[in-house]
RNA sequence: GCGCCCGUAGCUCAGCUGGAUAGAGUACUUGGCUUCGAACCAAGGGGUCAGGAGUUCGAAUCUCUUCGGGCGCGCCA
């Protein structure tokens, strides 16, 4: 319908000028609908060149457009804008075109069965979840289903950090409860994580306990001076707690990958070598440094310690040379916004290595930091102070579906404020309900209607007149531009504001027009409409992950 | 001090590559169920889009600047 318009347009200005940027075109979809189904600023980025009153040239436009059959009608408004009125059989073939694609409205081809790969959550194996991961999760996954839907070739990826100090860290602390020392007990380690699910993981492993983590079964012998075995033991139980609420969450790992992995394939040696072979490091106070400088980062890194142990950021750049070579032309990491920093040295490292890696690969998606109010005060949240709001708790209270919602509804780079008491007491007024009961609410009129589904996606003549209806059409043809857009702009907030802005018009709809009516053509009209609109709905509901439910 | 992100209604937040009268939820005040699900709808009040300057037909949106907040700036990850 748009590149149809854009077609017809170009044609016509093309006849009054000969000098014409159809980029400087835009159409777009007013916000009201008394300025039309389409609206173009056209005669106003025109009235400059042509040197004549924006009004003037749009009625030119408007003279020179050839006839079409879709427009009912074309009017000029304000200070030059063309709008665009759709007839009835175009409003009438939008719903059709919803029946007919059904779960693939919406849907487009422009990812080419790309491979893309999507890293997103990547916890420290170090404890719980909390609902900061949460939000990494849930727009991580968004993104995933957004690509999925726009025709790419998804990889959903979960990196491990299981080596380097906050292991050491991790093992150092579980030895301690082992020992039966509490956190607060001065030789407790200073660095250690205090929370109280380190005791139960020392519970585990004193209690002879074992272990299964992807196939691998770690059994605990007691031995509370087997460092090695305290180790493993504590992340391969951390890692299934954390897959746990994963998959409480609704969230599907394709694959998982390990830090470790990359020093024992030797692949974290041979990027250093690499590195030092291409003369971009140095010896500086016993350790060795990146000239990440030379690649845009504010200062240089060091890569090795003095003590010979590699700086998280070496194994980083191994992994996502990794990636490339795994042929991911693109790759998106969604991270904190904590880690911003890592972002050039982790370029830096790849550009270093003098593979044409393009410069601005990976993309990066960054979520902004939670803050966690409970009780009116704020919740800080540490792992070593062990002050936690877990995702797991947040799924028990809010339920799956309204915390995804909560956590995907804001555009990740906005800090926002999570009131636990609130989401809980409130959580039937939490939008996601509202979305979900229009759903529900079209379920139970067209079980009650007594006509055959399939009887609406046939013609059945009915005149859409009616404000709500029009408005509602409109909301539903905007669908597949937004889908596009959330995916191109990696925004999948967008999704959950559209089927809140869907729903909405479906209710006022609901309350302006009855659908049960006698008069047959009238009723058949009308329920596909809103046959049309569940239909959407439900799509949108699958890219944010959250259910559709027939019944609440 | 330097870098990144943010500042929109009392509160929580939308506002698409610059467009028409800046929106929603919540809270507050009203009205609407003997008939398709009231977890709903309709109406009302509530704004210096943090302040200032610039760019242009046109700025919440782009640029600069001041102020305020978050995060990062380690031989932690």
């Amino acid at each position: 319908m748009k590149e149809k318009l854009i077609d017809l347009l170009t044609k016509s200005v093309n006849s009054l000028t000969d000098d014409f940027d159809s980029s400087q075109m835009l159409i777009e979809r007013p916000k009201l609908l008394a300025h039309g189904d389409f609206s173009t600023n056209i005669a106003l980025t025109l009235a400059k060149s042509l040197k004549k009153p924006p009004r003037e040239i749009a009625q030119l436009i408007i003279d020179h457009l050839d006839e079409s059959e879709v427009f009912e009608k074309i009017e000029i408004a304000g200070a030059g804008f063309i709008n665009f009125y759709l007839n009835n059989k175009a409003l009438t073939s939008i719903i059709q075109n919803i029946l007919k694609h059904q779960e693939r409205y919406g849907s487009n081809t422009s990812g080419q069965n790309e491979k893309i790969q999507i890293e997103f959550v990547s916890a420290n194996p170090t404890g719980p979840l909390h609902v900061g991961h949460g939000r990494g999760a849930a727009i991580g996954d968004c993104l995933a289903r957004l690509f999925e839907f726009s025709g790419w070739q998804v990889t959903r990826e979960f990196y491990y950090n299981d080596a380097g100090a906050q292991i050491d860290n991790l093992t150092k602390s579980v030895m301690a409860r082992c020992n039966h020392i509490d956190p607060s007990d001065s030789t407790f380690p200073e660095d250690g994580y205090r929370g109280d699910y380190i005791k139960e993981i020392a519970d585990l492993y004193l209690n002879k306990q074992k272990v299964v983590c992807e196939g691998i079964t770690i059994q605990s012998n007691g031995d509370i001076n087997d460092e090695e075995l305290i180790k493993k033991f504590s992340v391969a139980t951390l890692r299934n707690e954390q897959d746990k609420d994963l998959a409480a969450f609704n969230v599907k790992f394709d694959t998982y990958t390990l830090e470790s992995s990359f020093y024992e394939s030797g692949a974290i040696d041979q990027v250093v070598d690499t590195l030092i072979n291409n003369q971009l490091t140095y010896t500086k106070d016993d350790a060795l440094w990146l000239k990440t400088t030379k690649f845009g980062d504010d200062k240089d890194r060091v890569m090795k310690k003095s003590d010979g142990a590699y700086t998280y950021f070496i194994p980083d750049v191994a992994y996502h040379l990794n990636k490339w070579e795994r042929g991911f032309k693109r790759v998106i990491n969604e991270q904190g916004a904590d880690h911003h920093s890592t972002i050039n040295r982790v370029r830096a490292g790849l550009q270093g290595l003098q593979k044409n890696i393009p410069k601005g690969w990976p993309e990066y998606v960054l979520h902004q930091m939670i803050t966690v109010m409970k009780n009116g005060e704020e919740v800080k949240i540490s792992k070593r102070a062990g002050s936690y709001v877990t995702l797991n708790d947040l799924i028990d209270e809010v339920g799956c579906d309204a915390t995804r919602y909560f956590l995907v509804a804001r555009r990740p780079d906005s800090q926002l404020v999570f009131d636990v008491d609130l989401a809980k007491a409130q959580s039937n007024d939490n939008p996601v309900y509202y979305i979900q009961y229009a759903h529900a609410r079209i379920e139970a009129v067209l079980n009650q209607s007594g006509e055959q589904l399939t009887k609406l996606n046939q013609d059945h003549g009915y005149q859409y007149q009616t404000e709500a209806e029009k408005s509602l059409i409109k909301k539903l043809s905007e669908f597949p531009d937004l889908v596009y857009l959330a995916c191109m702009e990696l925004a999948p907030h967008q999704i959950a504001n559209y089927l809140k802005d869907c729903a909405a018009e479906f209710h006022s709809y609901y309350n302006d027009s009855k659908f049960l009516v006698d008069e047959k053509q009238t009723k058949l009209g009308r329920l596909s409409l809103i046959y049309a609109t569940q239909q959407v709905i439900k799509n949108g509901l699958r890219l944010l992950g959250i259910s559709a439910p027939n019944k609440m």
